[in-house]
RNA sequence: GCCGUUGUGGCUCAGUGGUAGAGCACUUCCUUGGUAAGGAAGAGGUCGUGAGUUCAAUUCUCAUCAACGGCUCCA
């Protein structure tokens, strides 16, 4: 007999060689059907691979991510299976799963495929799984593994089990297909019931592009086609959010082949909303010490051959500008660092200066790969929310609960409430490519570690993600639909001030070096806004919204009053336009709610003898009538208060 | 940069080897209408760009540009 400790702590006795799945029969039927993998001695298994040790088991289904992503991987290979009846004689190479569905990439030698081989593989596939046919664990030695692949002729199998130990190699077949996989999978296909394949894609074999381009396809799965239904409709839901859809519909930022790509051009709409977040930052930062400045867009190539820009980006990125001056060359600013260190420089430092906030919002260049641009989130040109907090080694915890506070601020006026920090420190082994000494190094970290902890915040620690000059945290955000953003950055930077030597003399009269941290709780006014018009799906808040309220009179008749309510408005800083076209009421409200205009107010006779307005809210429909004076109370607080959108 | 898909009036999209069509938007006229589309008329496109095949190309071929999906998740 063994014993199997299960999560909550009971111990149960079975005989040696007994299964997951059995141990969830014993306890029930209901719980053995949803059983689809477990985690024994904390590593994944086959639910129905016999156990013959003690052991402690966690049965996973698909609320575990665990399970999820067997329950994905063994899809992969039910498509695979599919793909090899369809079309015979293809080779695989790997097939995992994804934070969500999974792909498998192949190399489909003479075949072609494209969207119709995609529905007709759903179909094979759906086919196969109602086969409910076992995933077979069979576990063969490396020899024989290589025989088997070699008769195949199955080079990238081979490729794979040369990296692999002997001992532990397993083979994995369902139905007619057998590949090589260290599992574990989900017990039969017949688990498998809503598939969507996605999308084809091409991929590099092994990620590298002098290697052959396979043929990558994507899906998704799910134990019922109702579960499957609802990501769809989540899919559906995301693309009406896209950022460059609404940005077009809204009229908030257009590209111009002519302008050049990734170089967003913002539209009256979009740049009254950008407006409004800088002023909004603007402020937060004023009160939280920090000093404005402006600095050119390009910079003398000296400022980059200092700042080691010039050396990692200046052949792959915008070439120099030249001049009628011999041999003098300009380069857009790819960041606006240097131009700050110039400003730092401008006058001798005291430790009495420090910390030193220089705050800009700092439009920058650079050259990204053609496939990288994506909408407002990869662009070539944008604005950094950025400042440089010049300090002292001993002030950078400070600093950094600062910058979280006014971080957490920003994020909380624009409704993310769910956010984490990822903390990015050295490699634990190899310190050797990190600039700066230890000391600092520790300081810095510890003080990034503390700071978060102190703010409370939710963090993950990465160790070897930081930058070559100094440790980093980053804020992710998770936007309504629950998809995952990277935000604001703040980050510790040894580098700079060194290359620039810059310095502050001390108490004890001798110079000092500062420590640089570089910020940006948006990242880019650019991609911020991107992520913000998917969270609200257009529906700014009022504080932010373009245009705040539309007036809609009934009739012509009744545009003099428009006039008069529109100026009231205007000089209660309420940004207010008047829907003159003439149109029916049904139409020109109809023409608003889409334009997602926060408030409507309809205008007609009864208003104008009482002077009031009748308001209709966006999504909300009619809300009553007040007089002019109360409806300007009503945005004023409701701006005041930064309330959301619903 | 690489692979795949796409490229038709401002927008969304149909269509054809014989020099193009719809809806919305726009202009004008009628209508002056109370909470999600009133009616009529009109204007607007060298079908991304360049070359080739053809009597003839927006349609076929090639090149080029741009957008989109991927190229990171490693049995």
């Amino acid at each position: 007999m063994i014993q199997i400790t299960l999560p909550d702590g009971a111990v149960r006795e079975y005989e040696g060689g007994v299964s997951a799945m059995d141990v969830a029969k014993s306890i029930s039927e209901g719980l053995a059907r949803k059983v689809l993998a477990a985690t024994i001695n904390g590593e994944v298994w086959d639910a129905g691979r016999p156990i013959h040790e003690n052991a402690s088991l966690q049965l996973l289904t698909w609320n575990d991510l665990s399970g999820k992503a067997t329950f994905w991987h063994s899809s992969a290979h039910l498509m695979a299976e599919a793909i090899e009846s369809m079309f015979p004689g293809v080779k695989f190479w790997v097939g995992p799963a994804l934070e969500t569905g999974f792909y498998y990439d192949i190399d489909l030698g003479d075949h072609q495929i494209g969207e119709d081989d995609l529905r007709r593989l759903e179909i094979k596939m759906a086919e196969l799984a109602k086969q409910s046919n076992a995933f077979v664990r069979k576990e063969i030695s490396k020899a024989d593994a290589i025989q088997y692949f070699g008769d195949k002729g199955d080079q990238y199998k081979l490729d794979l089990l040369g990296g692999l130990q002997d001992g532990g190699i397993t083979l994995y077949t369902q139905g007619n297909f057998t590949d090589l996989c260290r599992g574990p999978h989900i017990p039969n296909t017949g688990f498998i019931k809503g598939i969507k394949l996605t999308n084809i894609a091409g991929a590099y074999w092994k990620g590298d592009e002098k290697n052959k381009m396979l043929t990558r396809i994507y899906g998704v799965s799910f134990p019922s086609s109702k579960e499957l239904d609802e990501y769809l409709v989540l899919l559906e839901e995301a693309k009406k959010r896209d950022h460059r859809k609404l940005g077009k519909e809204l009229e908030l930022f257009a590209f111009s082949e002519k302008v050049g790509m990734g170089l967003p051009l913002w539209l009256p709409k979009g740049a009254m909303l950008r407006e409004r977040l800088q002023q909004f930052l603007q402020k937060a930062q004023l009160e939280s010490g920090y000093l404005p400045v402006i600095t050119p867009h390009i910079g003398h190539k000296n400022l980059y051959v200092t700042s080691g820009h010039y050396e990692k980006y200046g052949k792959d990125s915008f070439q120099p500008i030249k001049t009628p001056q011999e041999g003098e060359e300009f380069f857009l600013k790819p960041m606006n660092c240097p131009h700050h260190c110039e400003i730092y420089k401008t006058s001798p430092r005291s430790y009495k200066d420090l910390p030193l906030r220089l705050a800009e919002f700092g439009t920058v260049y650079r050259y990204e790969q053609h496939g990288e641009l994506h909408g407002l989130t990869r662009v070539r040109g944008f604005t950094q929310d950025d400042a440089h907090l010049f300090c002292m080694p001993g002030q950078v915890k400070d600093e950094f609960k600062k910058v979280i506070d006014l971080v957490l601020y920003v994020f909380n006026s624009l409704s993310f409430t769910d956010y984490t920090a990822q903390i990015s420190l050295r490699d634990k082994t190899d310190r050797s490519k990190y600039i700066g000494s230890d000391e600092n190094w520790n300081l810095a970290e510890n003080a990034i570690i503390e700071a978060a902890a102190e703010k409370g915040l939710k963090t993950v620690v990465e160790y070897g993600e930081a930058a070559f000059y100094g440790p980093k945290l980053d804020f992710m955000v998770r936007d309504a639909i629950g998809r995952k953003w990277q935000l604001g950055t703040i980050q510790v930077d040894y580098n700079l001030p060194e290359r620039f030597d810059l310095n502050y003399i001390g108490e004890d009269n001798a110079k000092h070096r500062p420590v640089m941290i570089h910020r940006a709780p948006f990242g880019s006014m650019e991609r911020f806004i991107a992520v913000l018009i998917e969270h609200c799906a257009g529906k700014f808040p009022l504080w932010l919204a373009p245009t705040q309220v539309k007036l809609l009179p009934i009739s012509d008749k009744f545009l003099p009053y428009a006039e008069i309510v529109s100026t009231q408005l205007k000089n209660a800083d309420i940004r207010v336009e008047i829907d003159d076209r003439n149109e029916k009421i049904g139409k020109k409200i109809r023409d608003t709610e889409l334009a997602k205009i926060p408030f409507m107010l309809v205008l007609g006779e009864k208003e104008m003898n009482e002077g009031k307005v009748a308001i209709r809210r966006q999504g909300k429909g009619d809300i009553g009538v007040t007089p002019i004076a109360e409806f300007i109370d009503l945005i004023n607080e409701e701006v005041k208060s930064k309330k959301s959108f619903e």
